[in-house]
DNA sequence: GTTCATGCAAAAGATTTGCACACAG
DNA sequence: CTGTGTGCAAATCTTTTGCATGAAC
């Protein structure tokens, strides 16, 4: 797994043991296809592995986000989102979300021409505000089919 | 302003004064620059008007959103913020985030070659997936200058 | 007098933290 | 042993909701 060789080598000094609740995580993470939020991750992981606690999804998914492994993703609805970085690089995609229920599409068919752009500005803002860009997003905002509907 | 118009034709059927305080949370967002959040919006708006509750601001942004005078950002910082859309339309921006220490920058300076792009994407997207696209967030993530000296 | 808006307090969620114990090296 | 990771409970923080009062129409 992407995971494991970075996880052993640790994060800034600090241990970091790839324990049975870390490779729960990981492995459920690289077997889901959406964004998962903490408490979904919770409650799938719970039937397997009864005894994990809330806080060691939260304070693992930190630790991932830092070490770069995972994404965290704020899409507007009050809870954080996390998807495995590798896979996001692997099937990469930006988001089309209906601002009334909240249904979230990935598109990944339009993307070639907008990474090309993408590039192009990074390597603007990079220079012009001095800093070290490491990801984007992109996501529009609309309503979907069936809400409109009614 | 822009909103009292739309304020007084109500919002869906549903009544919708101009009272004091959605005056004051206008007036102030108008002013403001930056996208403010419901807290910064509650301590600035404490001074000159004493009484105001947080609730208040919270249903009069979410009264406003919905309105479509306002807009509702989540940029990862565990709390919603919110900025007028006429002014959006005016000063048209997008992100960039420092993942580190959560500085964010408007750009706006590269935006032509963007929006071209977006517009057709856009379309795209509306087609395929029968949506209609009111807005659109782009975001660059990385790390500041300041806190890559660290 | 009915409906709408507000403040306050309580509630609800999401996330973080303190602490004592378990476990690996 | 020593330090790291964990579960649990409590604490925080943001946002929402219930309710009684007051204002607008």
């Amino acid at each position: 797994m992407a995971g494991s060789r970075s996880l052993r080598q640790g994060f800034k000094g600090h241990a970091s043991r790839l324990t049975a609740p870390r490779q729960a995580i990981l492995e459920f993470l690289s077997k889901s296809s959406k964004h998962m939020s903490a408490k979904e991750i919770y409650s799938s992981l719970h039937r397997s592995y009864p005894g994990m606690g809330l806080s060691t999804i939260y304070r693992t998914l930190d630790l991932l986000a830092r070490m770069g492994i995972v994404t965290k993703l704020s899409l507007g609805d009050g809870q954080s989102r996390y998807e495995l970085r590798s896979k996001k690089e692997e099937e990469h995609h930006h988001h089309l979300i209906c601002t009334n229920c909240g249904k979230i599409i990935n598109y990944s068919e339009f993307l070639d021409e907008e990474l090309g752009l993408v590039k192009k500005t990074e390597d603007k803002l990079a220079k012009k505000y001095n800093f070290v860009i490491q990801d984007h997003n992109i996501e529009f905002l609309g309503i979907c089919e069936k809400c409109r509907g009614k």
